[in-house]
This record gives structure tokens, C-alpha cells and sequence, in this order.
DNA sequence: GTCATCGTCAACCATTTGGTTGAATATGCC
DNA sequence: GGCATATTCAACCAAATGGTTGACGATGAC
């Protein structure tokens, strides 16, 4: 049950929530630690780090009473395939990668290609 | 000349948005046509566009009273390979998509890209 | 010239977002 | 128990977002 793209794509559309992706692509790490190199405060941090959970974009345990963030690639996966049906495909290859979509995720919430007239998918 | 990822990463975020782009892979249109499919106004459709157009995504042009939207899907290449970074690490599941690539497109560089450690961009 | 069409602008509104601060809740340590 | 550490909650604020409506400037058609 990947996010909805809506939540994916705004998540990512931040610059402090792309930094701690790119931090916790290193390792997993406390929350204190996330926020350290930032300058606001650790209760803004901490409020991205929900952001970013809710995107599924990160899982969070708490152990002991340190809460550890863990990065989840997976959740940028729909994101990303739907981004390359545009960044890498010229509309020649669009059938193609129509099939390969359909067999790949179930049209819902990719808003893809099926033509105009689905202006949204619900999710929101 | 691309777009900083903030702007590309949240003109994508909205669901209509998108819907715009996915229409725009089919070919260029007018605004009042984009907006059709649509329950909101154009005024809501035109800012929309000027969104996408800021990101880059798309370019406008005027010819006679028309203004033609045409995608721009370059413009989403930087997030994507933002993207990808994450994803490389557990490749496992793109397996499919890669092959569809290596098969469909020959790799233009927009390989993978380079390791993590280049978490953001300057340019907001 | 007149009229309809295309698209944007301006003013407004409600909601969301990213930030703050200070208090509150766990939990670990001694 | 008492204190320090880790994290969230609550209340607040300014700015941005997505929407609306009505007026307005261009342009094409007759």
C-alpha cells in the first residue's frame, strides 16, 4: 500500500525533508541526530519527520526512548515510474510502457495516461 | 536550464496537475481545452499552468489568440534521477522496469545515477 | 466596427504549510 | 525517587496554495 503520489511528490517537494533522505540514506538515525545539522528547531524536525512517515517514505521505532528513522525506498517507487513515463519516454514509447504499467500497478492513483476525464484520484 | 527540485517536486504534487501533464503526453493544447475536462474554472486551470510552465514541465505559446501547452518532460529529469538514487539500493523490485528500459530506450546516460551524497541542490 | 472567444488579472476567501515557543510525556540513569 | 534526555503536543503566527468571481485586454470572425 504505497502513499497516494499526491503525499509522495509534496513530501519530497521540500528541501529539509530532501536533505533527511538523503541522510538517512547513509543509516538509520535518531531523531535528535536528524535534526542536528539544521538550524530549526527539533519540533519542526520532528513535524517533517511525520511528514515524511505519513508519505511512507520513512518508518519510525522507538527504542528505549529514542525513536529511530529508517529511509523506505520503496515508497518513491510509483513516484518514480510515473515520473519516467514522462522524463525518459517520448510519446513513441508510450504504448509500451502503457502494458508495462498496467501489469505493474494497478492504474488507480497513477493518474496516468488513461485518458483525460480522471482529473484525480480520490486519495487526498 | 532546469527547474530547482522544489518547484518541479510540488508542481507535481497536486493531483489536477499531474492529470494536465498526463493529458499533454498526448499532444499540445490549448489552455480552454485543457481546462475542459475539468470542474474548475479556467482561471484555477490557467494558474495551474502557470505553475507547470514555472517548473518547466511545460512551455506556453501564443499563436493567434491560442496559447498552445506543450510538456516539456526534460524538466522532470533532475527529480528523477533525485529519485533513482534511492531506489538503486534495492533494485530488486525495478528488475521489470529495467528491462523494459535496457529493451525500449537505449540508456542516453539517464542511466542511474551517480552514488547518493548529492542530496540537494543550492538553487532554491 | 461589433461581437464572441481566449486567457489572464485582481480581489477575495478558506485551508494548509512550515515555523516558533513552552509545556507535557516517556524513558534511562544514578 | 529525582534528574536529564528524547520526542511530541498545543497554541500560535505568517506566508503560500488552490479555489472563486468579475472585469479586462487581445485576437479572430463577420
Amino acid at each position: 500500500m504505497t502513499a497516494p503520489l499526491d503525499t509522495v511528490f509534496s513530501a519530497l517537494a521540500d528541501p529539509t525533508r530532501r536533505a533527511i533522505l538523503a541522510m538517512l540514506l547513509e543509516d538509520d538515525m535518531a531523531v535528535t541526530d536528524v535534526a542536528e545539522p539544521f538550524s530549526t528547531s527539533l519540533a519542526a524536525i520532528s513535524k517533517h519527520l511525520m511528514v515524511l512517515a505519513h508519505a511512507g517514505l520513512i518508518t519510525q521505532e522507538k527504542r528505549g526512548r529514542v525513536k529511530w528513522c529508517k529511509l523506505e525506498p520503496d515508497a518513491m517507487r510509483d513516484a518514480s515510474i510515473w515520473m519516467q513515463a514522462f522524463g525518459q519516454y517520448e510519446a513513441v514509447h508510450l504504448d509500451a510502457f502503457e502494458r508495462f504499467l498496467a501489469v505493474e500497478l494497478d492504474g488507480e492513483g497513477a493518474g496516468l495516461p488513461r485518458p483525460p476525464n480522471t482529473p484525480d484520484q480520490s486519495t487526498n
